[in-house]
DNA sequence: AACTATTTATAAGA
DNA sequence: TTCTTATAAATAGTT
């Protein structure tokens, strides 16, 4: 639309691209909240602009963006935004995964509908706590890893620009925690207790 | 755009909603990618249909939302969508009950051929620990229901000969273990502690 | 799912 | 930036 065809690919000339970013910017916006009016649909859009500002919309059952992403680096010690990460790719392939391990998965929760038995439920209560021993045993091995990587990034001259003086405390903080290098049962870095109410 | 000028309202008509619906959510999503590749810019869009489904686009260094929201709820105990089933489509409840099924097994298991970032981790751990609260609630419910018949039981004359007192001691210690009676999150009976090793 | 008459978005120009 | 306007694109109503 406009006086003449235009080609989906980057504009390269600055000028035309701000001016375009604006226009689509609110075109976009404003498709967003009649499709949410039409239709009666929830819907988040956030818009990252080049010059670090955020733009959002967001239905009023939808939690803010900001919210959200907060919560998210807050948690995951990973930011949003510097951060540029690609995990599509990894969440595609747990994605994958989900197939083949549905079976075995459904062993592995319970069906508030029905009514187990104590034999059962002692078997499931296993078969969770072997899978938490590995996520544990895999997070244990990705904290030690990432300390790894961001020691030799704070040995960098970039180390204040990203923050990650801070990001390094919290991970340590984290190993500290007793995330510590045992590898065997029940024992790598968690204590699992049971305990009077 | 089209034969008439459309009012910016709810469409009452749910079938000429569903209509506008996909045909909006395609031009939303279209336009979304093109503001992405034309201005060179982060963003992410979310539309969560009235069937429960999850449609969205996000560009690589912004972290799906499946990922954001989930952590979200996962972090504040907060269901960012309630399924709101408008239509009674008997199909569909099946549908959405197999896709919220998926969901939550999704991320409960290693596979340990790949590799997994903290984040992802930190959700499989969660996951497995509201997976095992469950499964520990309703142990506990059994084992004090098993309880209560067998000191009904006991109080009968064929204790001895089927061996109760000694079943039903067992059980009672593992009662005293710790298998209490709140139902709060996170402290029916379990205690999680990180240990040093 | 397709088709088009129209409306709407917007590229280029001011 | 902001406005104007010629034109491209989206889509409402229809089949």
């Amino acid at each position: 639309m406009g006086r003449g065809k235009m080609e989906i690919k980057r504009i390269e000339n600055p000028t035309q691209r701000q001016s375009t970013f604006y226009k689509r910017r609110d075109g976009l916006f404003k498709k967003a909240k009649e499709l949410s009016i039409l239709c009666d649909t929830n819907l988040l859009l956030v818009i990252f602009s080049s010059s670090g500002k955020l733009y959002e919309f967001h239905t009023p059952s939808v939690p803010c963006s900001r919210e959200l992403i907060e919560r998210y680096e807050m948690v995951t010690q990973t930011k949003v935004w510097n951060h540029c990460v690609d995990q599509g790719a990894e969440v595609e392939k747990v994605e994958n995964l989900c197939e083949l391990l549905e079976k075995e998965l459904r062993f592995m929760t319970i069906d508030e509908s029905l009514d187990y038995s104590l034999p059962v439920l002692e078997i499931l209560e296993q078969n969770l706590e072997v899978a938490m021993n590995k996520v544990r045993m895999e997070k244990n091995r990705k904290i030690n890893g990432e300390m790894g990587q961001l020691q030799n990034m704070v040995n960098d001259q970039q180390q204040k620009r990203y923050g990650l003086c801070e990001k390094l405390a919290n991970i340590e903080a984290l190993r500290e925690m007793g995330v510590g290098g045992s590898t065997s049962f029940n024992s790598n870095g968690l204590d699992l207790k049971l305990g009077f109410n």
